[in-house]
DNA sequence: CTGAATCCACGTCGATACTG
DNA sequence: CAGTATCGACGTGGATTCAG
């Protein structure tokens, strides 16, 4: 998890930026605040695009920052959950706003 | 209330962090949200953390893809202005979600 | 199934110098 | 003032392999 020290970069929209910058981060998260539990497996099959080593990397990034909760069951085949924590589900309405926005105006443009 | 669910059409949020996944767009809009319009100059002030390399190159991509409408001056020197077009203007809610998250955070953890 | 580790091509970015 | 050009260091990410 981020200290504080490392939180406060002096603009509100750099400190939440922190958290989801990664280029799949806020994808992700949209999955599973969908779905509200994701294995890595459905999460892969979701974003077929995303490289199996760059999901587990964000997604470990994720975990560290305190946004998802990871657990892990140790049966065979080894099988993990992924849902949002309590700090994770306060992002809800940023990527509400961003898939409202996509919803909408990306005809526009394209 | 309506979901952000309910016109999904495969991932709206990646259509959008096409438009605001650069490094510093978002921090790049807000500023010029809050201000109307700013000068080339006036938004390295306030970005300096960003090198003048990279804020021209973010500041063209914005106005490539159509959300930030660049005005340039004949004088000399030369003047430049940015400000949001009216795609611009409809991130407002995005950018808006995450100062208000960025600010709720750092209040949260002082 | 869920990753971590390694290699390597590729892109990104800062620094610097230059232009109009 | 507002960029562009060039270069080199550095990071990123895909493919592959290995492990629990």
């Amino acid at each position: 998890m981020k200290e504080i020290y490392d939180c406060d970069l002096g603009c509100p929209v750099q400190n939440t930026l922190q958290f989801i910058s990664g280029k799949w981060k806020s994808v992700i998260l949209y999955h599973i605040f969908k779905n509200d539990v994701l294995r890595f497996s459905e999460l892969q099959a979701k974003l077929p695009y995303v490289s199996k080593r760059m999901l587990a990397k964000q997604l470990s990034e994720l975990e560290a920052d305190g946004i998802l909760d990871k657990r892990v069951y140790p049966v065979i085949p080894v099988k993990t959950e992924y849902r949002v924590t309590k700090l994770g589900s306060s992002l809800y309405p940023v990527i509400e706003a961003m898939a409202i926005w996509g919803t909408h105006y990306t005809q526009m443009v394209k």
